[in-house]
DNA sequence: CGCCAGGCTTCTA
DNA sequence: TAGAAGCATGGC
């Protein structure tokens, strides 16, 4: 458990003792693209159904204009809090590299994203630089998204299989647009059932994601692990390919394995803020 | 302007 | 079955 506890004032939600939880690193490491900087040490997105404006000041997070019911039964799963990332970054410096990498940035923590909304952003991320794919994103959500406060609610996969690849057209998203469109008959359809690849043999589930038109091991993992909860999946893009090579040629520390995930994504961010110091 | 982007599908040998 | 080309669009 990585808080002391919470309460209210006003209308906003006060966690306490909050540790290993930085906004800009968990929100901007390319895991989400739904959150922007609002101001200092503030951040606002729209996760879960939920729009969310959130500042970061000392140990204290708050949540604005959220109760207690909301953090309980929205954010505090989504940020993970439950977690003791104390104990996981602890394990990890057994590995002098591994340590290197979450030295680098020691506020990351992995979100846990809706499923089928993962499902769309890696879809949308597939040959894509971040501000594209935000931008993209953005554009879907105000385009066949529901309306709440705050903004828009991720569409659902109903709402997008209703879609052609013209009425997509004003996403600009490309190839990826015919990609999106598969996802959402095959989900709507009941062709692909999310639930229950939170649970399911994690090679049984790859290959059920991998039946959608446009996903493939990569995108597979990335919705594993940021949607579905599965911290032992390392989605292996062309960074981590490069940091594997380089930092990791022996593969991963075997410690490190059960949450593999988790140590992915410091090794990332580490490898995409310091490509210069990766050789090979 | 030209290269590249948190890849995948399709074509080719 | 491996490797390369093609893909839409726009960021830098």
């Amino acid at each position: 458990m990585d808080y002391q506890g919470i309460h209210t004032v006003g209308s906003d939600l006060v966690v306490e003792g909050i540790r290993h939880f930085t906004l800009p690193e968990t929100l901007d490491c390319g895991q989400a693209f739904r959150w922007e900087p609002a101001g200092e040490s503030s951040w606002q997105g729209i996760a879960r159904g939920h729009f969310l404006r959130l500042t970061h000041e000392g140990d204290q997070l708050i949540l604005h204009d959220t109760t207690p019911m909301t953090f309980e039964t929205v954010w505090e799963d989504y940020f993970d809090l439950r977690r003791d990332y104390g104990a996981l970054k602890e394990a990890f410096s057994q590995d002098e590299t591994l340590e290197r990498t979450v030295t680098f940035a020691p506020g990351i923590r992995v979100l846990r994203q809706e499923p089928w909304e993962a499902l769309c952003c890696f879809i949308i991320s597939q040959n894509n630089n971040i501000k594209r794919i935000k931008g993209i994103v953005a554009r879907l959500c105000e385009l066949f998204g529901e309306p709440i406060e705050g903004g828009f609610a991720f569409p659902t996969a109903q709402m997008l299989a209703e879609q052609t690849i013209e009425s997509l057209a004003p996403l600009r998203s490309g190839f990826r647009a015919k990609y999106l469109l598969d996802a959402a008959q095959k989900v709507a359809k009941g062709e692909l059932v999310l639930e229950p690849l939170y649970t399911a043999p994690l090679d049984e589930a790859r290959q059920s994601l991998m039946t959608v038109h446009g996903i493939g091991p990569k995108v597979a993992d990335c919705v594993l692990l940021y949607g579905l909860g599965r911290i032992e999946c390392v989605p292996m893009d062309v960074w981590m390919k490069r940091a594997m090579a380089s930092l990791f040629p022996q593969g991963l520390p075997e410690f490190a394995l059960p949450v593999a995930g988790i140590a992915q994504q410091y090794i990332f961010h580490y490898s995409r803020h310091n490509s210069a110091l990766l050789t090979v």
